[in-house]
DNA sequence: CCCCCCCC
């Protein structure tokens, strides 16, 4: 084979890796052996990497690429590309953790060209010692440097005391870390060294699978962050002893998929307390261990995430209304919010609702920077940010990102032409909520979730259901049941298990409305079907039986007019058969000038997207 | 094992 269709080796990037950890390139090595660690519960590969010029026997396969050894993808001579790596330091004598030998962790590999037609070790490297020096006996052999007792990485010798879970503290030399990077759910013997950056209130829950309470905790260290959750026992034993903003060592918790969907922490796994796991206060010196980690998304880009994205989020809020009371819809509590209007450097505003005491004690007089960790994007008047219980709020923050902004905003970034991706719910018709046609809210599977979607659309009558339009309902103000004719002059409420006299008139309007995209079966309860029919329950179910001709006039004149449509979508439950549900919860006449200006607006923003 | 996070 002719060696040079190769692509060449990262001559010198080992020594580079080991130093500083710092090498910024994905490098190109050579596998010139390999050994299994037997684990306790796992097979562990050490791996002789060779860059050309040096060569070191303490590349580590981290456990979730065993696979490549399995299907003899690094057999000897194989060229690989390491498209992420971590170097971890690990102490050789676990009582003083005076000696430490440096290991490269490959977290991602990929093999580039294989063994068996590379042929032969390319160059003639030095054989790098585990401190990172050439080796004294200057190896110019091929032959692996002697594979040393890697115990210590395996975690077995080194896990920190065990004091039942909690500890106090710990002796540095104790304990051989892990980077939080290299965690996966096929290996359990590690030890973290985090801080913790949030602590969630105790929570409980309560359903068909069961009840119980929990916590959840965020945490880093300089190679990532994760979530962890504790439950119940574990609830109650590590609650009071973690504290944000300190460092512990953590270990013995269980590692699995994260759900992505509820987090914006950085990480394919979150850890679950068992009763195993062990939380160590640290008291050594931790400030090699960064405080919080945001990856800020700029407001402008807010338009083109999913709704129900967890971000992080800085701008400078520039204005504030004030609290607000809400009584929620589903708990009927009382909810305290404030809604504030946030910029940054791209000229773009978003509303921003901080609920609970976030909104209470928020003062926007400053015009401070805010930054958010986890705050929830929501779809409400265009885009719109609200926070939930474990968003982090900072209030003028001490990074670039800040200082940056204050200079933008007070340098006349604060008078400058902002754009607001947030429709705002003065200036409007009273109508947020997003747009779209038939067909959109099809593909997004509207109506799926526990709770109902809403969005707006502009269409068309098309037909209207007027058989069982109306009926006869309970004349009592709170009660709008259907009532029983008695054929005795009396009426009978079930629900309010009463005769009465009289009833009055209600709709419920089965209503076929369409877009250019679809058509749509949709429900108008009383307010919305008298704005359709342009006339009220009562007037009509007089018509009903008075006069059939101006009765049928009615439904024929509501036809074929447009309006837009706030919808409401729901999966609801119909004789033991689950029916995608869509009522109309408001219908308005279009307002032209303001449906083009959105349409505009919109179809910038598709461009400004591509 | 939660995953609720509320309003319009």
């Amino acid at each position: 084979m002719n060696r040079r269709n190769h692509p060449s080796l990262s001559c010198g990037a080992i020594p580079s890796i080991i130093g500083n950890g710092l090498y910024n390139e994905t490098p190109i090595l050579q596998v010139l052996g390999y050994k299994n660690l037997q684990g306790d519960n796992n097979d562990r590969y050490r791996i002789l990497i060779s860059d050309g010029k040096y060569s070191y026997a303490y590349g580590m396969l981290a456990t979730q690429l065993n696979h490549l050894i399995a299907d003899g993808k690094l057999e000897n001579f194989t060229i690989i590309r390491v498209k992420k790596f971590v170097v971890n330091k690990v102490a050789t004598k676990a009582t003083t953790g005076k000696e430490q030998k440096k290991i490269i962790i490959l977290l991602d590999v990929e093999p580039v060209v294989p063994g068996s037609e590379v042929g032969e070790k390319i160059g003639n490297p030095q054989t790098l010692n585990d401190g990172g020096e050439v080796a004294e006996e200057a190896a110019t052999n091929s032959k692996p440097a002697p594979l040393g007792n890697m115990n210590n990485y395996n975690g077995s010798k080194s896990a920190p005391v065990n004091n039942g879970g909690y500890g106090h503290s710990a002796e540095k030399s104790d304990i051989v870390t892990h980077p939080i990077v290299s965690l996966t759910p096929y290996q359990n013997k590690w030890t973290v060294k985090v801080r913790v950056t949030n602590k969630s209130d105790i929570r409980t829950w309560s359903n068909s699978r069961g009840e119980g309470k929990l916590f959840s905790l965020d945490m880093m260290d300089e190679t990532g962050e994760i979530r962890a959750t504790a439950f119940n026992a574990e609830c109650d034993k590590f609650y009071h002893m973690i504290e944000i903003g300190k460092v512990y060592y953590i270990s013995q918790a269980q590692l699995k998929a994260a759900n992505k969907q509820y987090t914006s922490i950085k990480n394919d796994y979150e850890m679950t307390f068992s009763q195993n796991t062990t939380v160590i206060a640290c008291h050594d010196d931790t400030s090699s261990i960064p405080s919080i980690q945001f990856n800020f998304v700029p407001i402008v880009q807010l338009t083109s995430l999913e709704k129900d994205s967890i971000v992080d989020v800085i701008g400078v809020v520039k204005s504030a209304n004030d609290v607000r009371v809400i009584v929620s819809k589903t708990t009927n509590k009382e909810l305290r919010m404030r809604e504030v209007q946030m910029v940054d450097s791209s000229n773009t505003e978003v509303n921003l609702t901080l609920w609970g005491k976030m909104g209470e004690e928020f003062d926007a007089s400053s015009q401070p920077v805010v930054a958010l960790k986890g705050v929830k994007l929501s779809d409400f008047g265009g885009r719109s940010l609200g926070t939930v219980s474990s968003t982090v709020v900072q209030i003028n923050p001490d990074m670039s990102e800040a200082h940056k902004l204050r200079g933008w905003f007070d340098n006349g970034g604060s008078s400058s032409a902002v754009s607001s991706i947030s429709t705002s719910r003065v200036a409007g018709t009273g109508g947020g909520g997003s747009y779209k046609t038939f067909g959109e809210a099809k593909l997004e599977n509207l109506g799926n979730n526990d709770k109902p979607d809403y969005y707006n659309v502009k269409a068309m009558v098309a037909m209207i259901n007027k058989e069982r339009a109306l009926y006869m309902a309970c004349p009592t103000d709170e009660c709008n049941k259907k009532v029983i004719d008695q054929n005795n002059g009396l009426y009978r409420c079930e629900k309010c298990q009463r005769e009465f006299q009289d009833f009055k008139w209600r709709m419920m309007l089965s209503v076929n409305i369409a877009d250019a995209t679809e058509q749509q079966w949709v429900t108008c309860f009383q307010e919305t079907a008298e704005a359709l029919l342009g006339k009220s329950a009562d007037v009509i179910g007089r018509l009903k039986d008075t006069d059939n001709n101006e009765f049928q006039k009615i439904f024929e004149e509501a036809t074929f007019k447009w309006y837009i449509f706030r919808l409401r979508v729901k999966m609801e439950m119909y004789n033991d058969e689950n029916r995608l549900k869509t009522n109309v919860y408001e219908v308005k006449e279009i307002n032209y000038k303001e449906h083009n200006e959105r349409l505009i607006r919109e179809m910038k923003e598709m461009a400004a997207s591509e």
